[in-house]
DNA sequence: GTGGTAACTTACCCAGGAGTCATATCCCTG
DNA sequence: CAGGGATATGACTCCTGGGTAAGTTACCAC
């Protein structure tokens, strides 16, 4: 391929090649994809990521902003659904799945076990990360008070036992492609029923059930 | 240093290897970790692991056996004290705990997340996460039995959230190293009551208390 | 049509980490 | 005390992947 433009403006091709790169970044983690490969996929040089975004770190970092304010917007709207514990557990749950459905990819691209731990990229996840924290945290400590358990230490565990069990349904769910949200859903109310009993009709009101 | 034997027969310097290697893979990640790195920390040099070892990932492999082979007791021990759902529960999260206090690195030596995706290592942790995987499985699926569900894909959900939560909770306890397995043990049983109510005594028996 | 600018690429540099080779020292055996 | 094997290392090579310098082409304004 020869030199000189082909004529995409630089918003287009910014766009195009943050598109790749959620895409490549998402599938292969962000040590497993190097800047050749999304130039690659983008069908074009990497100097031209370089230019456009500065480094890899700088094109991670609109990545991650990108996949966060996505992944964010939902789970902000679903806590203001007004609902609490198992009831808001299902309306998030199943929010995420309908999200990621068109971009499954961007769940681990915010969950990225190989991402970076300092530079501009890991700043936004960081601040992600923090206000999913709180907002987590926030209806874990609401649950654990009706339950008089006010330990700020079994909050904090709680917490992590709760981000767990969610994120383990979201991963299963990505690796059963062929299952669609709504199924999922299903599912995942069927195994509450598994463990806690008969579910209280709000909970099921929660998801339209 | 200057060359020459320093009088330390092969199978020590080869233990000593693989104890710095362990320490160092599961603190820092296999990707985390250069050959140097480990020869530094060993205070021998780079090409004398690959003499003993043969490869970065020859010495990775016997550190995921030695690894693997500690939790895989703990699994197998709790397993056989023939109790079921919460009961064996904490009686593994308990047995974990004690088992890992003396050496914490082990636990993320064997969840490295930056491991490789071939090679010997991988064969290695392949093999002992698909044992791991029955065992779970197993006792999940003697739980959803009680409980009425047979669905093999809600079992295979279920099992995911199981491993995420036990996964979760040991993480936290890494994460706190002040706090004592006991008072880890305690902690649990805490939070299993904020979720599942009054606890039967079986369970507080599998752990003596 | 001609200069300037935006869009692009080829060909390179460089750091870091896996892996190797030749060599040096020690100790044991005869 | 000479030879040989075990224990060790300094100084390499090679490759991957981030990052850059310099130049090439197309379009647009005047």
């Amino acid at each position: 391929m020869s030199a000189g433009t082909k004529g995409v403006a630089r918003a287009d091709r910014e766009a195009q090649i943050v598109e790749v790169a959620c895409r490549a970044f998402g599938e292969n983690g962000y040590a497993g994809t190097s800047v050749a490969d999304v130039a690659d996929a983008a069908g074009i040089s990497k100097p031209l990521i370089y230019n456009y975004f500065g480094s890899k770190d700088g094109l991670h970092e609109v990545c991650v902003r990108y996949a966060a304010d996505v992944l964010w917007a939902e789970f902000e709207r679903s806590s203001r659904t007004g609902t609490v514990g198992l009831a808001r557990a299902i309306a998030t749950l199943d929010g995420m799945f309908r999200a990621l459905a068109p971009q499954p990819w961007m769940w681990r691209l915010v969950f990225d076990p190989t991402a970076p731990a300092d530079g501009a990229g890991h700043e936004a996840l960081a601040d992600y990360e923090k206000r999913l924290f709180a907002l987590g945290e926030e209806g874990v400590a609401e649950l654990m008070r009706l339950a008089g358990n006010e330990d700020p230490e079994d909050t904090s565990a709680m917490h992590a036992v709760w981000e767990a069990m969610f994120r383990a349904l979201v991963t299963w769910w990505l690796d059963h492609p062929e299952v669609t949200p709504d199924e999922m859903t299903d599912r995942c109310l069927r195994l509450f029923t598994t463990v806690f009993g008969e579910l209280d009709p709000q909970v099921l009101a929660a998801v339209d059930r």
